[in-house]
Formats: structure tokens, C-alpha cells, sequence
DNA sequence: AAAACTAGTTTCCTAAAGGTAACTAAGCAA
DNA sequence: TTGCTTAGTTACCTTTAGGAAACTAGTTTT
């Protein structure tokens, strides 16, 4: 895996890192791993993120392709995420983050 | 692999990005995974990060076990860093990352 | 004695990420 | 018509991450 990277996107680390290396896309998309999931939801699933940021990542998320949002006009508004077939080859990454994160690594005590 | 976190840390995904999570330290881990690396070659390895934040992450990376620091007094100071136990536990975390930027996410044209 | 090499440290600065709180718009319900 | 719900947006601010450049210290080569 070793190589030097005269153009740092020439590393396939840090493509991947661009994309889901921040505080909160793992975690989303995670939770969407299980099936759509509504706005509110998230929220839910998710109490530490503030609403700014969690419409800020998934709009980032809607742009790199990784998740599919559905907008369902009906008499109250819904809008529902779920991950998109590109957003589906992040399995490997993110079941491996999540095992390490509870075999390797859990909470102190 | 839903679940509400009250506290963030209660949720695995969290605590593995807290510890990996961020621009460089993946990027790092890599190039030790194929052995021991004195400080010099990480650079020219990875040219695009500058000398502090290398230093910083390295310390980081120590205290947080993931690697090990030897410092031999020869004639000239040589410091090699390698990959520690608990490191080689992320293996399939880094696996999973460098795999998904080669073949889902490869740089345009 | 001067210059170079290794592995840093230090200071100062900019950019990016993230957070709080208040506001919005459309529809519905009381 | 006042208020509730959903899914946001906006303005403002703080924190964290990252970077450039200069300096350091011990040794070694010329």
C-alpha cells in the first residue's frame, strides 16, 4: 500500500478520506444502512448533531452520490434518505469502522 | 447497525472516528503497515504534509497506541516509527478505505 | 571552522468545521 | 387565527485543523 504521492489525489486514501473522513458522514450513513430513513429520524438517531449540520452533510452526501434523497409531497412534508448504489459500495469501509469502534476500541469502563 | 446514542460515545462508528478520523492519520498508518519508517522517509512518502502536522499526528497516533516510537542514539539521531499491536488491528479498516479509492472512487480522467 | 543532516520545535497565521439560536414556509388541526 | 409539525435556512460566532517559515541541537562530514 506503500507509494509516493506526488499529486496527494493520486492516493486512494485520501480520496476516501474526502469524502467520508469527517466528524459525522460515517454516522449517517450508517443509520441509513438499515433502510430510508426521514429527516426528523435522524435527528433522533443521531442527538448530538445540530440541524445545520446534519442538512449540511447529507446535501454533500446527495452531491458525492453516496445517498438518494426523496422529497414526498404529501399533506405534511417528507423527505426521506437512503443510500444510493454508489453509497452501497461503502459497506466494506464502514462495517469495518464499526467493529473496530466495538471490538477494538470500546468506551472506558 | 441503528441505534440512538445519548452519549456519543455509546456509539462505535463515533469512537473509531475520533481516533482515525481526520485527513492524515490513515494516510500514515498505510505507509507504516508495510513496516517500520523513520520520520524522513514519511515525508518524502507523503510530501504534501508539512512537518509540524506529521510530528503532531505521529504523537497522536503514540499516545493513542496505535503506534510505536524507537529512537536509536546512533551517530546520527534515527527515529523509526512502526505499527503497534493494537495498530494492526485497524488493518481492516485501512483495507476497506485504500480498497473503496482504487476501485469505487478512482480520481477523474 | 563551516556546512550539512536528522528530527524535530516554535511562532504566527489562515481556513475549515462545527455549533447556537432565531427565523421561514407550507399545510393542517383546534 | 393561533399554534403545531416538518424540514429546513440564515446569521453569527467559536473551535479545531492545518500550514509556512524560521529556529534548534547533536553529530558528522569536508
Amino acid at each position: 500500500m506503500r507509494t509516493i504521492h506526488h499529486d496527494p489525489k493520486d492516493c486512494h486514501i485520501i480520496r476516501t478520506v474526502e469524502v467520508i473522513g469527517n466528524k459525522w458522514k460515517p454516522v449517517i450513513l450508517v443509520q441509513l444502512f438499515d433502510g430510508p430513513v426521514r429527516f426528523g429520524k435522524l435527528r433522533l438517531f443521531i442527538p448530538s448533531i445540530s440541524q445545520k449540520i446534519l442538512t449540511q452533510q447529507l446535501r454533500e452526501l446527495e452531491q458525492d452520490g453516496l445517498i438518494v434523497r426523496n422529497h414526498y409531497k404529501e399533506k405534511v412534508p417528507r423527505v426521506e434518505y437512503e443510500i444510493s448504489e454508489k453509497g452501497k459500495t461503502l459497506t466494506p469501509v464502514l462495517q469495518a469502522m464499526f467493529d473496530w469502534g466495538k471490538n477494538e476500541h470500546p468506551p472506558k469502563s
